[in-house]
RNA sequence: GUGACCGUAGCUCAAAGGUAGAGUCCCGGAUUGUGAUUCCGGUUGUUGUGGGUUCGAGUCCCAUCGGUCACCCCA
């Protein structure tokens, strides 16, 4: 035997008792994203290095350190896993004109890729949904795209989700306020780390959330981003916090949510749990009205966010709220001659009716088959042997209630088999 | 990328330097075609991998791979 393969570190396979909850999971989130009026859109998993890196930012973590790139030797092209949606979403939208008779809501979903170490809820290939209003001012849709998500918990049985909540201004407005809290933390430079020192001229405002104390002394003396904003940015803000509470959606405003990637302005949001460890926000998003021209598109004004399917999965296994995965119908056990060909001919039936059918494989006693039927959690078995044959007939077998078994001919069962489900 | 803890049967875990085990799952049987309950029987392993110390290593040491959690960062 060769050596064994193993799946690459980071990136899991998900297996079929858990892929269960996926299902209901991802039904119930599609479902629920059509019902807001969002339209799938489906991108490729691979884009052009250069587009990350205009749209996320060089500075960011992600583009530093984080994308599986690569360059392609058959023509030159370099080429990057995509480590987020919007970008792509963003490209398609530019690429065929789909704003051209107006904005548009849209919805995609799928595997992502970042290179860091795995710990819980953080995966190196980790799944999201992701819903971008594109061509949309706002505010109104900022509280949309906020108040859908607080429905959505409610959908899935998920309580203790919180919403933190803060403005970052125009380009223009946080360029100011940029100057002053470099100027600020220069003054306190001593007092830095590592990591705020080399974000102090990278990417100054990622020093606000850092989580090292001695940092955050410093940072609780910076200069406050409110006292730069104008009045335009003000009244936007003050617009979606009217509609929330008459939405009846809380939040926290947290000053210091400034979040990774740089094509952010205005409104930015997290919704956070307390019950995954260090990987708590379920679904982050933001306001990015730069971004259609950082790309090379047309000007226009646009919001969305991403939610982790791990993370949410994880969640809903928690609550167990979600349905467990459809048990069949009906089981179908065949021995002896000229039986499999009958017993696919009715299982067949069934299924054209819409039951939920699994007919036995593989062989095997009598005994084993009945335990297969057992053990396969179907309502019935459906016994065809020779007696039954000749007969034309199957013996019902209820295996979820005391009922005793009996016969049904072959005609007509698929017709009948609602009453033979019941129990009187 | 940094750190801590952990790798024994498909799964959950024992074995305190001296013969690798239990439960569960799976398979077969308990008079020929009846599951789940009960009873009986059975298979499960280069103890992650490679070195080292020792008369002897699942156990101690080193390396490596993998896992978990945290930092960092984010979904």
């Amino acid at each position: 035997m060769s050596a064994p393969l193993q799946a690459i570190r980071g990136m899991n396979d998900v297996l079929p008792e858990e892929a269960a909850l996926w299902l209901a999971f991802e039904r119930t989130v599609e479902n629920w994203l059509e019902r807001w009026g969002y339209r799938n859109i489906r991108m490729p998993l691979v884009e052009q290095t250069a587009l990350f890196r205009r749209a996320i930012g060089e500075a960011t973590d992600i583009v530093e350190k984080e994308m599986y790139s690569w360059r392609d030797e058959l023509n030159g092209e370099d080429l990057t896993l995509r480590p987020e949606g919007t970008a792509s979403c963003v490209r398609a939208a530019i690429e065929h004109n789909l704003l051209y008779d107006g904005p548009k809501r849209l919805w995609y979903a799928g595997p992502m890729y970042r290179h860091e170490r795995p710990q819980k809820g953080r995966y190196r290939q980790f799944h999201q949904y992701g819903a971008e209003a594109l061509g949309y001012p706002g505010p109104d849709v900022d509280a949309e795209l906020i108040v859908m998500c607080a429905r959505l918990w409610h959908e899935l049985g998920l309580e203790g989700i919180r919403l933190e909540l803060n403005t970052i201004g125009s380009p223009e407005e946080r360029a100011r306020y940029r100057a002053d809290l470099v100027q600020h933390l220069e003054a306190n430079a001593a007092r830095l780390d590592a990591d705020a020192t080399r974000r102090l001229h990278t990417n100054p405002l990622r020093v606000l959330d850092s989580k090292n104390p001695m940092v955050q002394e410093v940072v609780a003396r910076a200069p406050d981003m409110k006292q730069y904003l104008g009045e335009a940015s003000l009244a936007h803000f003050e617009g979606l916090k009217k509609l929330l509470a008459a939405a009846g959606v809380g939040y926290r405003i947290n000053p210091k949510l400034v979040r990774g990637l740089d094509y952010y302005n205005l409104t930015v949001f997290e919704w956070i749990s307390d019950r995954l460890g260090a990987q708590g926000t379920v679904c982050g998003g933001g306001r990015y009205d730069g971004l259609f021209e950082q790309i090379g598109g047309k000007p226009a004004p646009a919001i969305g966010f991403a939610m982790g399917c791990e993370r949410l999965v994880a969640l809903v296994a928690l609550s167990g709220c979600l349905a467990s995965p459809r048990r069949p119908d009906a089981y179908v056990v065949h021995q002896g001659e000229g039986t499999l060909e009958v017993a696919f001919a009715l299982s067949d039936a069934l299924r054209a009716a819409g039951f939920a059918v699994v007919q036995h494989a593989g062989g095997g006693s009598f005994k084993s088959q009945m335990k297969k039927a057992d053990s396969s959690g179907a309502a019935l078995a459906l016994i065809l042997g020779e007696d039954e044959l000749r007969a034309a007939e199957v013996t019902v077998k209820p295996l979820r209630d005391g009922r005793p078994q009996w016969r049904e001919p072959h005609a007509a069962l698929a017709e009948r088999f609602p009453q033979l489900l019941r129990v009187r």
